[in-house]
DNA sequence: CAAATAGTGTCTTTGAGACATTATGCG
DNA sequence: CGCATAATGTCTCAAAGACACTATTTG
């Protein structure tokens, strides 16, 4: 260590013994996870491919504030752990899901945006092979859903000045679990010129999700609609085994956008590798099964 | 409001009113900024154009821990603002600067990054045209610099297994200004296999940089690269009337690439838009001066 | 004129979009 | 056989890489 004395004539390990935190106000940190997998819908016809869904896990809350509304799943950070196991473990009480895919999102620090205290959150995306999710939903008297995700952006308005622009997008977000549909809406306002940029949201409609985390869940989504096109993220969505035509399947779902077979195929097929497994029983041409390619770079 | 009353009896109001934030551990929360900018070099040949560096902002440390280190300009948040509030804010007490670009990083919550107590760092990157800043060094009693950035990715290692792999890559960073040379080293270890993904970085040496900052920097540097290439965010480097060879030298001194002139004009020209000025007084043809041009989306 | 940069032309390569064609299991 | 999907071939178009060539200024 070093000999250095400070303007107190002490060295750093003396320094260290004597401190005492300041008692100025410190915010509670939550973590939220906005966990995301893929489910198949029965088909009637028994020829065509059944339907996929995006989903998100929410949870019901059972205290104030926002009572009986739906909230992401997490909690609080101690102070012997990273936020990201954190997340981990929060994850893994309130689901029983391990071993997933988790990456940071943003640290959300509106003052404000816990009507009880100062709290931020840093939020993760997770995304888990719907496979593996044998969630008992509810363990300890909390009710625990996926809900289908629809998001749509309503309206857009641009404002061109000499130095820069400001560009107004509005966001809105369903979701559904059997009868029960959510919705909010999220203002964006992108604000560019020679002084910085600047961007702010603002929630201006909520029926039924906790928090701000509508705008969390749309920020993750952003996120992953973003990633998917140059990373092989979305592999972590797909069980052991799984044909071209699903991953093409959940390509589209996530991206809102069909693909081109031959071109999906060209693009992403490198990042699987094919089996000798086929499917069977189905109406049509059997179709050979993939595993995940683990890519090293 | 609802009128649903919780498990006590009490609605929201009522709950709110009587809440008091029980007594766990709060994290003291800082933010950091990696603050770039692009500096020219003066040319002993006067027909030759001037070399650029990438540099960096560091305030040497006063005090205990890390006394006489450098670390990275920021504070601690405050209550009633966000942690960009807060960013913005401190960089301005620090550096004078004001109005430039920002965005949220990373939030670094190790327990341990600092021998105090419990503190995690939001992280933001920020850009600024050196002909911006008229930084007085040192404000009060305190040193500010600009170091030129250099990194370089020192080893590899891959492990293949037959569900995943482990890669290992050691990063380095140096940091000059003058006869000051700092230098880190972070291991950052990739896992991907079918049990999750997760990256571990370790700091496996420091000369004189404090806290985790090697790694926050190096964290920047990497979203930096990243983004270059396909957004317009190293526009923010450029003073207002530029050459697109000066844009093209921003481009290789943060990429550590050369670029091919007529495809780099190609590419990244349609986020300018050229004026009537021209250089002059070079040993050499003159060249068109450009601007930014704003882009919508 | 020589040095050094400015600016453009064009051939090649790569990859995505679009669409067509052939293949195959099941009721 | 016909339905629905599987799998691949190929033409086109757009963008990036590579390199060459012409244009201009100042000492």
């Amino acid at each position: 260590m070093q000999e250095l004395r400070d303007i107190n004539g002490l060295t750093e390990e003396e320094f260290l013994d004597t401190y005492s935190p300041g008692d100025y106000e410190r915010p509670g940190i939550a973590v939220d996870t906005v966990i995301f997998t893929v489910t198949q819908t029965k088909e009637s016809n028994y020829r065509k491919l059944p339907e996929k869904e995006l989903k998100i896990l929410l949870i019901k809350r059972g205290g104030h504030p926002y009572l009986g509304a739906w909230a992401l799943p997490g909690g609080f950070v101690t102070p012997d752990e990273t936020t990201e196991q954190a997340a981990i473990r929060e994850l893994n009480e309130e689901t029983g899901v391990d071993n997933i895919y988790l990456e940071q999102l943003y640290t959300f620090s509106d003052p404000g945006r816990d009507p009880r205290m100062w709290v931020m959150s840093c939020s993760y995306l997770a995304l888990v092979d719907s496979e593996k999710i044998t969630v008992e939903a509810g363990d300890d008297a909390r009710q625990a859903e996926w809900f289908t995700v629809r998001a749509s952006t309503v309206e857009e308005s641009i404002n061109e000045s000499d130095n820069g622009f400001e560009k107004v997008t509005e966001h809105k977000l369903e979701l559904i679990c059997g009868e029960i549909i959510l919705s909010g809406k999220v203002r964006h306002t992108i604000l560019r010129n020679d002084k910085g940029a600047r961007n702010t949201y603002e929630i201006t409609e909520n029926n039924g999700i906790a928090f701000d985390h509508v705008r969390i869940i749309l920020y993750a989504l952003e996120r992953l609609r973003g990633k998917v096109k140059y990373t092989d993220i979305a592999l972590n969505l797909m069980p052991e085994y799984f044909t071209l035509t699903d991953l093409q399947r959940v390509y589209e779902i996530i991206l809102g956008k069909e693909q081109i077979k031959a071109a999906f195929r060209r693009k992403y097929s490198v990042l699987t590798e094919p089996t000798d497994k086929m499917t069977s029983d189905a109406g049509h041409r059997p179709s050979r099964l993939y595993r995940r390619k683990w890519l090293t770079d």
